[in-house]
DNA sequence: CACGATCATGACGGGGCGTCACGATCGTCC
DNA sequence: GGACGATCGTGACGCCCCGTCATGATCGTG
């Protein structure tokens, strides 16, 4: 259930709907029992992505999700264990929403140079949009937590790690350390994107030609393995 | 006063000493309430840095940090407001144990190689034995956040600013964008000085060569402002 | 329609939070 | 050396957040 506030769906009228199908199982809505259970997850993450937002991370209790959703404080633990489990899921959200992106982007790459400058403007593209729906207007105060190890996010770093030795091991490039060159890469992408963000009009042509031509660069002078 | 545990200092001692000195009140020792309040001060950050590193820093509460110091609850609250300012604490002391090491490199260096390679070795360095003092054995659960915004890391950012901005100038270097040069250097060094740490033996002679010819090999490709 | 499984509910004990009135201790001045 | 005033340690207290659990409502199913 919804909670308090839930006004009464119109049920009845849907059941009489279901009567002019043969085979009413076969409806492709799920039942009224799945249908809650996604929604509360929905109002939880909802709730937390505004309570994030406006108090930052560490100032946000769990009490706070749950007043946000309306629903009774017992119902928030049949979901998530914890605040930080809600702030998880949200990274994981996000990490599950940008990497169809980031595969577009290996896979429509010719060389390392355009996957690179394909792959670090749609990450700054991904976070100027995401910006405007997480935190509004938050003072400048403290950031967020980094994304910790979510199994999404892992997935992420890891895309980014096989895309780079694929890319560089199609063009013969001498071995490099792998773990280190996609740590910097994340690196410079991640602070850049951040300092992008700052700045006004944000511009992310400009942060993206930056980073890529540093790493573009730095490249060919790494040491070899 | 450090509490109960505090054994009584041989205060008449140091008392009977004085009496060799015709002025008493020039004694370099500061009074007791100015050496029992830095006593405390170095005991709750002691205590929090032992705390932080055995639970992780969401875990902690500021009355684990209490009980290790044996303080009443008030006292704690008569040095820090909270968790968050104990470990602003922390990091800001962090900071300013190094930035000498930073300036240092900074006035030695000859071009911009050699204060790029001395800085991050420096700073690969600094981390590599503070880990020893933070994280004995922790477990590598979630990381510890990142310093926030307090004066001496600040101090620490502007001083990477100045000193890019002073070595390249000297070298008649094409102007680029600092801000974002400067950023991609702190992030660099940070994510890489992470990795490093995970890896057996730790050698930040690698990781410096690593990061140093990155950046290096990216600088001269960078945008032109 | 009736039964069983599922799940929302909110009261509850436990505990961390920050405060404050009290008293001990220290510095100072006569 | 004694007494006064300022400073600061103390821990009990009220408040709120935490996570749990017995209860009952609701849904799917036969």
């Amino acid at each position: 259930m919804t909670g308090r506030h839930d006004r009464p769906e119109p049920e009845s009228f849907s059941m009489s709907n279901i009567a002019y199908f043969p085979k009413p199982h076969i409806d492709q809505r799920p039942g009224k029992r799945e249908r809650t259970k996604t929604a509360n997850r929905q109002a939880i993450l909802d709730a937390a992505r505004e309570v994030f937002g406006e108090l930052g991370y560490d100032a946000a209790t769990v009490r706070d999700i749950i007043r946000r959703t309306g629903l009774a404080s017992g119902t928030f633990y049949n979901y998530y264990k914890s605040k930080e489990e809600v702030f998880d899921a949200l990274a994981d959200d996000g990490a599950r929403r940008f990497r169809p992106l980031l595969r577009a982007e290996s896979e429509k790459a010719t060389d390392f140079e355009s996957f690179l400058r394909g792959a670090i403007l749609a990450y700054f593209n991904f976070v100027a949009e995401e910006q405007e729906a997480w935190r509004l207007d938050r003072p400048p105060g403290e950031p967020l937590p980094h994304a910790r190890s979510t199994p999404e996010v892992v997935a992420v770093f890891d895309e980014v790690h096989e895309a780079l030795a694929r890319v560089l091991e199609r063009e013969h490039a001498p071995p490099v350390d792998l773990d280190y060159l996609a740590t910097a890469c994340i690196a410079v992408a991640r602070e850049i994107g951040e300092k992008m963000l700052e700045r006004r009009p944000v511009d992310t042509q400009a942060a993206a030609n930056f980073a890529v031509q540093l790493i573009l660069g730095g490249l060919p002078a790494l040491p070899r393995l």
